[in-house]
RNA sequence: GGGCGAUUAGCUCAGUUGGAUAGAGCGCUGGUCUCCGGAACCAGAGGUCGUGGGUUCAAAUCCCGCAUCGCCCA
């Protein structure tokens, strides 16, 4: 130990202490890093929770990569994780769709038949257009009606493949909850009642008014319109009263940076049914712009034009667009360069740490090829690791269960990209001393040495798969 | 007009209870392949951390003003 200047004292770790790390990461090894830091709260994560008007684009893609490898270290860390996906069929926007989806029925025969103003644009449109057609004949209806299958059928086709994206993109949800439901249920008339009776509610000019500016919010809310249709914050406000009563000792949502007005008017809502504040974390994930051939891909939902997370996943493949969605902030924009994430070199820094786990795979084929492999018990060997660069990289697989417990608690999963991206780069390092000196290598003439190095990777392969895995990303054996 | 978020190397970004000489990738310059996978490694150049104050032994980090950009609301 020693004082080094004002307010530093360097202390050394023994080296024994560092050693029986190692061999705990072995013996854990997919469970290395698994802690009861949660103590088995219960944590409600609702995310993506996309319109079921249209396919889900790149920035729900964003949502979904982060939400759901926020819930897997969640999990890992103690805590008993539900993930929910909020489905908006109730409104206003569905009704649209069905009108898009008629208008472009009709067109089929009549190409002068006039398209709804606030309609949606998108060639997906025509599409359902036709599937419905399929099932149904829209003639033999009234126009109202028809509208209402559309909407309908719309809905269940889009919703559909919204699964299905998502299932290919590896993200998976507990439950599907469903605005229409709130309705039938008769739970948004009990929860409004309720606020009702507290004297939180009150009429004006024909229309419904809840007091959130009592609560924070800078002014209130319509609730109610005065043409009698409920707003979306009435669902929203008696879908998160619920969500407290499903006994959650807390909620996280996941919402795009556009909707962060709704942010105070929602938790004051809450504060109105005496849901404390805290209760409620909402992460706001900024846009996600997308780059091709250097120029930007302008997104307009108006105009139909617009990437989905389909297309991006079938370009570029699911390892790296989770990836590289997980490298920022959610806090910050995201810039996706398409051609960068497309090629297979040091440029992507999924390939970079991929890569790291392939190569200690490698090494360990060619281990079994000399007949080496490692001791039942690895202590005894382990005191062979004394280089600098062996010490280092036992610190930083030391600080892997910290590192997600912290992320558990700030709730920044990109932390977890740059730990993994370090580490992959002391490993390289490392692996590369060997290639300029022979004495070096993991695989030397030494046995005890061998296995001892073989130890040491080994746990790094441990490490980096673990983080992968909370990332939802591929450590494949070779590449 | 009000609110939220941002501003760190040429570019894209890390930097988490305020701590030692501010980091990484890309790009640029120059190196490393007689084979444990070069999708790798090493060295070098490159920063008044937007700006002006304040708090502190210590500020990229905390507080206030201003500028610029993005988004939301009016």
């Amino acid at each position: 130990m020693e004082v080094a200047g004002p307010g530093f004292i360097n202390f050394w770790i023994r080296s024994e202490e560092w050693l029986r790390g190692l061999s705990r990461i072995i013996s854990l090894e997919g469970d290395y890093g698994k802690s009861m830091d949660g103590n088995g709260q219960k944590v409600l994560v609702e995310f993506v929770s996309a319109n079921p008007t249209g396919p889900l684009h790149v920035g729900h893609g964003r949502g979904a990569a982060l939400g759901d490898t926020l819930c897997r270290i969640l999990s890992f860390c103690g805590y008993d994780v539900v993930r929910e996906f909020y489905i908006n069929d109730a409104g206003q926007q569905l009704r649209m769709l069905g009108e898009s989806v008629y208008s472009r029925f009709k067109q089929m025969d009549d190409p002068e038949y006039p398209f709804p103003e606030k309609g949606y644009h998108g060639d997906y449109v025509v599409e359902i257009a036709r599937k419905v057609i399929d099932k149904t004949d829209l003639n033999s209806l009234a126009p109202e009606e028809a509208i209402r299958t559309c909407s309908q059928t719309g809905k269940d086709i889009m919703f559909e493949e919204i699964q299905e994206t998502l299932k290919t993109f590896g993200v998976g949800f507990d439950n599907w909850y469903s605005e229409s439901d709130l309705f039938s249920s008769g739970l948004l008339d009990r929860t409004l009642e309720t606020l009702r009776k507290e004297g939180r509610l009150y009429e004006h000019e024909g229309a419904q008014w809840i007091r959130t500016s009592d609560f924070g919010d800078d002014k209130d809310r319509v609730i109610r319109k005065n043409d009698g249709n409920f707003t979306y914050f009435a669902s929203d406000i008696s879908y998160h009263v619920e969500k407290y009563a499903r006994g959650f000792s807390r909620a996280i949502n996941i919402w795009g940076a556009d909707h962060h007005g709704y942010v105070p008017r929602v938790k004051a809502a809450l504060l109105a049914r005496g849901i404390p504040e805290k209760w409620l974390s909402v992460m706001l994930i900024q846009l996600v712009k997308l780059w091709k051939a250097g120029q930007e891909m302008k997104m307009s939902k108006r105009a139909g034009s617009f990437v989905t997370l389909k297309e991006l996943i079938d370009e570029v493949g699911v390892d790296a667009v989770r990836f590289v969605f997980l490298t920022k902030n959610h806090d910050s924009p995201l810039d996706f360069d398409m051609d960068i994430v497309k090629k297979q070199d040091s440029e992507n820094p999924v390939y970079y740490v991929q890569y790291a786990h392939a190569r200690i795979c490698s090494i360990f084929r060619k281990a079994e090829e000399e007949g080496i492999s490692l001791p039942d018990k690895s202590d005894r060997v382990l005191k062979h690791l004394v280089l600098d660069q062996e010490m280092a990289l036992i610190r930083a697989m030391a600080a892997f269960p910290s590192l997600l417990a912290d992320i558990a608690r700030s709730l920044e999963p990109h932390r977890l990209t740059y730990y993994l991206t370090e580490l992959a780069a002391s490993f390289h390092r490392y692996f590369n001393l060997g290639t300029k000196t022979p004495e070096y290598r993991v695989i030397t003439q030494d046995t005890e040495l061998s296995q001892a190095r073989l130890s040491l990777v080994k746990a790094i392969r441990i490490v980096i798969a673990n983080g992968l895995g909370m990332m939802g990303v591929s450590a494949p054996q070779s590449m």
